[in-house]
DNA sequence: CAGGATCCCCTGCGATACTG
DNA sequence: CAGTATCGCAGGGGATCCTG
């Protein structure tokens, strides 16, 4: 992979669509999900993205995945040590967003007050 | 904007090829950017580009546009109190991305040592 | 200097169908 | 259940030229 500087890597790592989400929802679930499982939560995702998404995490070392070898088939998918220590981050950056969120709503009230 | 969880609603707005830098490099120049200099900075960006990821983080309250009446023009970007909120997370994504890379190039090493 | 206007392309993403 | 395989598209991003 290319960037031109380490916080491009890190976006290039965790961008997209719904990587963010894989992985604080993987957190959420005592660190282990099923593709099905992620599938639901994700809810409109297609099987062909989900995969996509989870092979990359796994190639860039932030997911594990773990397969039975059962019929019907079962796969488990959980975050690695690297993959756990962007959680914080996620975290931080959600709770901002809730901040930001909640803020624009009583905005919407308020801006009347703002413009006299 | 829709979205459909706060991690997703975060994503959207620090997101796309350029914001996450452009919020970095403005933080690491004494919150004060102009137009100019953050082309140079960005390297290959397009000024479409570049004029529409600041048009967008302006909109979102991310960062503030002040504009100098004179000639020749002089626009000077800075990080508003929402936007530098943000500062935090990226200089911890970054940590973590520094050290990924690292990683990886002493494991270009290392790798034939881990497959015996 | 700090953009605006146009045209264009690529690829990230989606829809649908199929399989071990 | 956990994926592949195809096909197709919209829009994010790029190249180039122009302007107050």
């Amino acid at each position: 992979m290319d960037y031109v500087c380490s916080v491009d890597y890190a976006f290039k790592r965790i961008g997209g669509k719904y990587k963010g989400r894989i992985i604080w929802y993987i957190h959420n679930f005592d660190n282990t999900l099923r593709y099905g499982e992620l599938k639901r939560k994700l809810e409109n995702i297609t099987p062909k993205m989900l995969t996509q998404a989870l092979r990359e995490l796994e190639a860039d070392g932030l997911v594990h995945r773990k397969v039975y070898h059962e019929v019907p088939p079962k796969v488990e998918y959980s975050l690695t040590d690297t993959g756990q220590e962007l959680v914080p981050f996620i975290r931080h950056l959600k709770d901002w967003a809730d901040a930001q969120i909640e803020k624009v709503k009583s905005s919407d009230v308020a801006e009347y007050d703002g413009r006299q």
